[in-house]
RNA sequence: GGGGACGUAGCUCAGUUGGUUAGAGCGCCGGCCUGUCACGUCGGAGGUCGCGGGUUCGAGCCCCGUCGUCCCCGCCA
């Protein structure tokens, strides 16, 4: 930067106008903008500056030869990124000199006085969006990158939705409430994470990893309509999309029945679609969680891309195809044109990864069976542009659902079939917004490290009525009161209408594995509470940000949230996390065992 | 915990079979320029090739280790 620029102070400085502003209509007017220099053009005699601030860009002209030259003189030490008030009179442009690609393009404002508040070290990267920079680099410099373009229209269509949902919401009649974010620790599900008491040495407090107890609790209060826009934490490694911390819209209403509680949700992701431009038009399609595994082999399906067909009634006691008794799965895509050799030797491999055997060979099928393939090609309604083909399970059934886990792999491979042709047939639009309602899911899912049943949601659900008996004798059979709310393969969110009687939560604790004494020691003030009339309550939390980032387009959760972690859990900003000194170790009674 | 990709100037990248002083565009600094808007033009600075070790007469390039970033699986009630 050039040396020894002069600042100065802000004073009395008032802006009178934001640099997305000005338009024809504002001619002659006396303006005072603010804001940080985009860019310089010098072109000796007379100097450009395209001063930015978050509305927009607007050109300020500074000449050297009118009654303000000292202002020229001036303008000749800013340098990009600096942050300048400026005086000026806004003037129409001669019609060769407009800007057709700027807002305020018709006119610019000619400097007569101009203020330095900061000069600025050369930035890091360009502030322009048209480099893609990388990602640690953002993530150093994250002021930095929030700066651009692209995140600044991340972060405020995010202040928008959060808005949007707080209307709709309050329009409704809830009540936003805060719970606490230091609490207990729970002993199902994610991993938590632990803060010391100083107070009470060797105990813990545990950050939320969502209000789930607290916001039933309200409901026993009788705030009969809750919801709150929360931060939620998770000690569970990261993906593009999953952070440590998120944040949820959480909701939770009294005596309501499952379509309730979509009727609430449906209209609320009309409003949110619609901040971002978007219309969707509920109501969403509603499947169970058994039809979504036998059409899409997914509890998440993707609607832009068509549903498989279990064909095995078509194939009957053939061993060459499926192990008898599992599904044999007919895959569609459309509009993909032949396939070329190496990319069927692709969709085989997948397969076999998985533990599928792959028929990519729809015309020899058709050959030596015509008439089965004939009815494969009406079921599927497979036509003659599109790929068709049939996987199976060939070897001994695994899991404890075995159907499902056939189901599982043809899903996966539906799914990379999709993604393989999508530059052919442009099948995964992202701007084609597909909600789905997938609902009855199972009340339990077999986890091989604890070699028990868990619960699949939380085991606050109810069960279904018809399914209450089963929660001893068939567990995997059983199906509870849970819906998830998907969109394009991505799970938005997941409620359930919840247990409220004791006697059936105690039961679904038992069913666990967890003794009275656990349960008594984890949830006693739980139970106790559904002895104090607790009311018929249900809900459902979305995650924010996974909302955000489809609606703005982007791939990773990152470029939705300020100031994210990365894949390891770091902040490269700030360098966290770090350790901390003795001292306050020692306040906090706690010794660290150091890995060799 | 496992698998994969990547790391060269401030940024984005190239760098041939291991061979002279490691290059380009943008950005940055200085000069010139009165209608530019990705201004133009002339000149200049800028490198521990992530780090450590090894092989070799010689390593940005090969080998081993390590650190960092990204993606996926496990995990995420």
């Amino acid at each position: 930067m050039p040396e020894q620029v002069p600042l100065d102070f802000l004073g009395d400085l008032r802006r009178t106008h934001t640099c997305g502003q000005l338009r024809l209509a504002d001619t002659g007017q006396r303006v005072i903008l603010m804001g940080w220099v985009h860019r310089r053009r010098d072109l000796g005699g007379v100097i450009f500056i395209h001063l930015r601030d978050r509305e927009g860009v607007s050109q300020l002209v500074f000449h050297a030869d009118d009654a303000f030259a000292e202002a020229h003189d001036k303008a000749d030490l800013l340098r990009s990124e600096y942050v300048i008030a400026v005086e000026g009179l806004v003037k129409v442009r001669t019609p060769e000199t407009i800007n057709p690609n700027l807002p305020t393009g018709e006119v610019e404002v000619v400097a007569e006085k101009v203020w330095i508040l900061n000069e600025s070290r050369t930035p890091p990267f360009p502030m322009e969006d048209n480099v893609d920079v990388n990602e640690d680099a953002r993530l150093k410099y994250r002021y930095m990158d929030l700066r651009r373009p692209r995140m600044q229209k991340n972060i405020i269509l995010r202040a928008k939705i959060s808005l949007a949902i707080r209307e709709v919401l309050d329009a409704q009649g809830f009540l936003e409430i805060e719970t606490p974010f230091l609490t207990k620790s729970t002993p199902e599900g994610a991993r938590d994470f632990l803060v010391p008491s100083r107070m009470y040495p060797g105990d813990f407090y545990a950050l939320p990893q969502s209000p789930q107890i607290f916001k039933q609790l309200l409901m026993i209060s009788g705030f009969d309509k809750y919801f709150q826009i929360v931060r939620c934490f998770r000690d569970e490694d990261l993906r593009a999309d999953r952070q440590y911390e998120f944040t949820q819209i959480d909701r939770e209403m009294s005596f309501p029945q499952q379509e309730t509680i979509f009727s609430v949700i449906e209209p609320l992701l009309e409003r949110v679609c619609a901040v971002a431009g978007f219309t969707v038009t509920a109501p969403f399609p509603r499947m169970t969680y058994k039809q979504a595994m036998r059409s899409y082999g997914t509890d998440k399906p993707d609607l832009r891309i068509p549903p498989f067909h279990c064909v095995e009634d078509l194939f009957p006691e053939d061993p060459n195809f499926a192990t008898p008794g599992l599904p044999l799965v007919a895959i569609v895509i459309p509009n993909t044109g032949a396939p070329t050799r190496k990319e069927r030797d692709d969709l085989k491999a997948f397969g076999q990864e998985r533990g599928l055997r792959v028929f990519d060979d729809a015309k020899r099928l058709e050959r030596d069976a015509p008439e089965v393939m004939a009815q494969v090609r009406a079921r599927t309604g497979a036509g003659e542009n599109d790929l068709l083909f049939l996987c199976g399970w060939l070897g001994e059934p695994k899991g404890h659902r075995p159907e499902e886990t056939v189901l599982l792999a043809a899903g996966q491979l539906r799914l990379f079939a999709a993604q393989k042709f999508n530059d052919r047939n442009n099948l995964l639009n992202p701007t084609d917004f597909r909600f789905a309602w997938v609902v009855d899911f199972p009340m339990f899912e077999w986890n091989d490290e604890a070699e028990r049943w868990v619960a699949a949601h939380h085991p606050f659900t109810s069960v279904h009525d018809e399914d209450i008996d089963k929660l001893t004798t068939d567990p995997a059979r059983c199906r509870a009161k849970s819906y998830d709310i998907v969109l394009n393969g991505t799970e938005l969110g997941s409620g359930s209408i919840r247990i409220h009687r004791r006697d059936i939560q105690s039961a679904v604790f038992q069913s666990l594995g967890l003794s009275t004494e656990e349960a008594e020691e984890k949830f006693g003030f739980l139970l106790e509470a559904l002895e104090y009339g607790a009311p018929p309550h249900g809900g459902i939390a979305l995650g924010l940000d996974r909302i955000v980032m489809i609606l703005a387009g982007e791939k990773s959760l990152r470029d939705v949230i300020p100031f994210p972690k990365t894949a390891k859990g770091t902040d490269l900003m700030c360098d966290a996390p770090s350790s901390v000194p003795d001292k306050n170790l020692r306040e906090l009674n706690i010794q660290v065992r150091r890995k060799q």
